[in-house]
DNA sequence: GCGACAG
DNA sequence: ATCTTGTCGC
């Protein structure tokens, strides 16, 4: 599937100044093998809260590298099922085109929503990063075979770099731009940071309540 | 055959 | 991803 959508993926473009940017996470209860989905949608000057939504579903689907939107998939578009308006760029937590196929779980859902996304990852699956400086801001692509699938960016100085790679209907220099643009006072953007800490409090709030 | 391997 | 004890820094 993968191997034949990735010639769907439009890499390039992109809003310059979109009105918002959601961000999107999911977390998981092992025990009771339930996982719990977030999008948080911020505006873009401030980046403060204007929509967010989450999802409770079964996770039916184990995790296996390069094949993390049929896990996260499913979960995440229920929660943007409930969305009321239309975020103008998606952060994922996770690779957009800097995939083994070029197709990773942002470059998935970007196209499924047909909705501009960015992949942010905390760690790198493909590629080798050139030298990248310390100062925040500072970026070095993310080379693949030969390919810059996507780039290392230092999103505050003094802390491990993200990872951005287009997703759909992004291109690289905007991807990284629009990361930047998302970041306030931590390394992770804001909308993907409220996003997981949303995620995360769902499933406490779950697991803490009387049990079925 | 061995090492790597988003979350 | 989740867990878990302590430490560092603003």
């Amino acid at each position: 599937m993968q191997e034949h959508l990735r010639s769907e993926v439009i890499v390039g473009g992109g809003p310059r100044r979109p009105r918002t940017i959601a961000g999107a996470d999911v977390a998981y209860d092992d025990d009771r093998g339930r996982c719990f989905a977030a999008v948080v949608v911020t505006s873009v000057p401030g980046m403060k809260v204007v929509e967010q939504v989450t999802a409770e579903s079964a996770v039916a689907f184990p995790y296996a590298a390069g094949l993390l939107a049929f896990r996260e998939g499913p979960p995440l578009l229920a929660a943007f099922a409930k969305l009321h308006r239309r975020p103008g760029v998606i952060i994922f937590d996770a690779h957009g085109i800097a995939h083994p196929r070029r197709f990773g779980l942002a470059s998935h859902l970007g196209y499924l929503l047909d909705v501009p996304s960015i992949g942010c990852a905390k760690s790198i699956f493909v590629g080798k990063p050139l030298k990248l400086n310390e100062q925040a801001g500072s970026t070095a692509a993310l080379i693949d075979a030969g390919e810059c699938v996507g780039a290392a960016v230092r999103t505050r100085t003094g802390v491990r770099p993200v990872y951005v790679s287009p997703g759909h209907r992004v291109g690289r220099r905007r991807a990284v731009e629009l990361v930047l643009h998302a970041v306030t006072r931590y390394r992770i953007p804001e909308p993907l940071r409220l996003a997981g800490i949303l995620a995360r409090r769902c499933k406490r709030e779950a697991s803490t309540a009387p049990r079925a």
